[in-house]
DNA sequence: AAGACTCTAGTCAGTACTGTCTATTGTTTT
DNA sequence: AAAACAATAGACAGTACTGACTAGAGTCTT
């Protein structure tokens, strides 16, 4: 299974609800805001062809029904692809993988800065982490799908370990 | 810059204390055991060949000095490569970047499991992490040097939050 | 001492992904 | 209504990365 497969599952989910073209998935993706930030559009493109190649979705051409547009790549899930969705969706929930976020890498080589600014830099990351957690929290409206806000309940978690490990380290460099 | 800067200072930073080759690089990125998982063999060769190319590094061809070895290359960190090092090693600590685990794109698909189902998946899930955590913890020797330590406390941090978050979740669905 | 197996030291073909570019239509400004 | 600008829709060249393979030297087995 390729690095990803969460990718592949995010554009397979979409698809279930009916055809869509790789645009449409795009400005999708883009709109869920905090949650998936990787998957850019190049990506998406790319995803859809390799996914129509092996089976798990149809390609159609359609000449522009809503107005006078060029022609449009088409989507539509298959029974094959329904099936590698659940596969997907039943191994991403079992397996783990610690994250490599590249922080760790820096707190090796900490000693090469003097404390002053290795103190200076922490405090920049704790104004960059609060200002992600704030946009994540401004998105997550109450009135969202319950499912929806589990997801970003997950960030939000991972998001707060990160802010108490910065005020910790900090503490701890003095 | 690209996406994994943090390869590159690492790589940077064990070239700090001298010369070495890409494969003593490698084995020493295997030593270190649950830092660094990412970061595979042929990618070290890769970008010592990258960096090289762009005069943070110097090649020089040894012939099999330790024994009849056939000819080892052997990069040496230049003083351009120490700037970069610096570089790097401040924006890396300075950045927050919301990592993306991809249990956050199973979460929002969770509907299609039915909940009897959804609760073992996330036992299991809990089990993967808790094996990841001793294997982690085991290698947290007190005899380590601070900074080392202080690097691991930071995976260890993810996985905690990432373990209470499934517990939480698991109480949820009931 | 022949065969099997591991360790060293890479190479390379192919996959996954990004950023930049193009071209058309729709909307807003002046 | 012309100019300027944003949104739609995708192509594609180039970068980053992986996994499988090669091949010689050392070690262990029977």
């Amino acid at each position: 299974m390729g690095i990803a497969m969460h990718k592949e599952l995010h554009l397979l989910g979409l698809l279930q609800s009916g055809p869509r073209t790789g645009y449409q998935l795009h400005r999708i993706t883009k709109a869920h805001g905090e949650l998936y930030t990787d998957l850019k559009k190049g990506n998406v493109y790319y995803l859809l062809d390799r996914m129509a190649r092996s089976g798990e979705l149809e390609v159609t051409a359609e000449a522009g029904a809503p107005g006078p547009r060029r022609e449009r790549l088409v989507y539509t899930i298959t029974e094959s692809g329904r099936q590698r969705f659940h596969e997907l969706l039943r191994e991403i929930l079992r397996a783990y993988d610690p994250p490599h976020t590249g922080v760790e890498v820096g707190m090796v080589f900490l000693p090469y800065l003097d404390v002053a600014e290795a103190t200076q830099l922490l405090t920049e990351r704790r104004r960059a982490v609060l200002d992600r957690r704030a946009a994540l929290v401004g998105e997550m409206e109450p009135s969202d799908h319950e499912h929806v806000s589990l997801a970003q309940d997950h960030l939000l978690c991972l998001i707060d370990a990160e802010l108490s490990w910065i005020e910790r380290t900090i503490e701890r460099l003095q």
